[in-house]
DNA sequence: CGTCGGGGCGCAATAATTTCGCGTGCCCGA
DNA sequence: TCGGGCACGCGAAATTATTGCGCCCCGACG
């Protein structure tokens, strides 16, 4: 598998990768004419971006809120037996799990830190129970209950850009 | 602030908020064939869903690592003060940091669980210190770095419809 | 039992957006 | 100094989104 080096990135690449995390709602035109291009720019540029895989995907973000009572919650988790084959089975029941929005293997202690959804606070429990407790290989686990969202996002903060920022070409 | 009663889903809305959170670069065409819909009335119903604010945004999500190194980490942090105050002053320096991706207010020994984004292991740790080594509020904090990351999303399980499912009128 | 809206649909016309070929200018290396 | 590659803007063409219209189903009410 080879990892490709990370595509050179000069000042507009930055901020239309950054307009595109935080909202991917917006046309060509108004992308446009805030980086300094003209539509067909910014699409070409945007579609390097696909092929180069910098954009992974896009999504729509639900308010968990407006669909009924909604819990959060944080688990940590330290397995019991470490072998490479235990870890791959974990992760790929936490990859099927719908209401695993995040699950992210760390150092420390921990084994695991894993982002529940859950419908409600008893649904959080049985989700507890049948994703961890039913589970012998795991040796403890937490529970963190959200009691508040104060942020969510998945934006990454871009690195600074390699190259020299192109002008502006435009009339 | 009237907290506005979740609105009725039929099956159809629970299908196209689900097809819309894994991926809304679809044309209304395209998601109109998966629900059974004219396109027309496809773009009805999501600007519904947006006026009710069940569709929070639209993003792009980038690739963590076709950036260049990216280290993400969990970090536990409990208060010293545990004033009304205090935790809005804290709330607020989680929300305008963009390298902060989540923060939850959690019940238990810890007051808050966040989820960063850093350019390094370096930087990460200066991000520890910036955040939370340098406010003498809070009392202890622990750093998860992030081996691997085996799942990230924003996906909620969406609750089985309400009403029930109108049937499909398609020639 | 019949009639009267309200809501949601498909269809089709229209508007907006995206896509793509073409010609141009700039930068860099030979 | 002279190409060659690359990214750009422009504008035509194709695709997609938006909106008005008439229809049908269903529940409420007389």
């Amino acid at each position: 598998m080879p990892e490709l080096p990370p595509p050179r990135l000069d000042e507009i690449d930055a901020l239309l990768l950054d307009l595109l995390q935080y909202d991917a709602g917006r046309t060509l035109h108004e992308l446009g004419e805030r980086v300094g291009l003209s539509p067909s720019a910014v699409q070409r540029r945007i579609a390097r971006y696909r092929k180069d895989g910098l954009i992974a995907g896009q999504i729509a973000v639900l308010d968990p809120h407006r669909f009924g009572p909604t819990v959060l919650a944080t688990v940590l988790v330290t397995l019991n037996q470490e072998s490479f084959e235990h870890h791959r089975v974990f992760a790929e029941r936490m990859r099927a799990e719908p209401q695993v929005q995040q699950c992210y293997r760390v150092a420390g202690p921990w084994d695991y830190v894993i982002v529940l959804a859950a419908r409600s606070m008893r649904d959080c429990g049985r989700l507890g129970d049948r994703l961890f407790k039913a589970d012998d290989n795991i040796r403890r686990y937490e529970t963190l209950v959200a009691f508040d969202t104060i942020k969510t996002s998945l934006a990454l903060p871009l690195p600074a850009p390699q190259s020299p920022p192109p002008q502006d070409r435009r009339p």
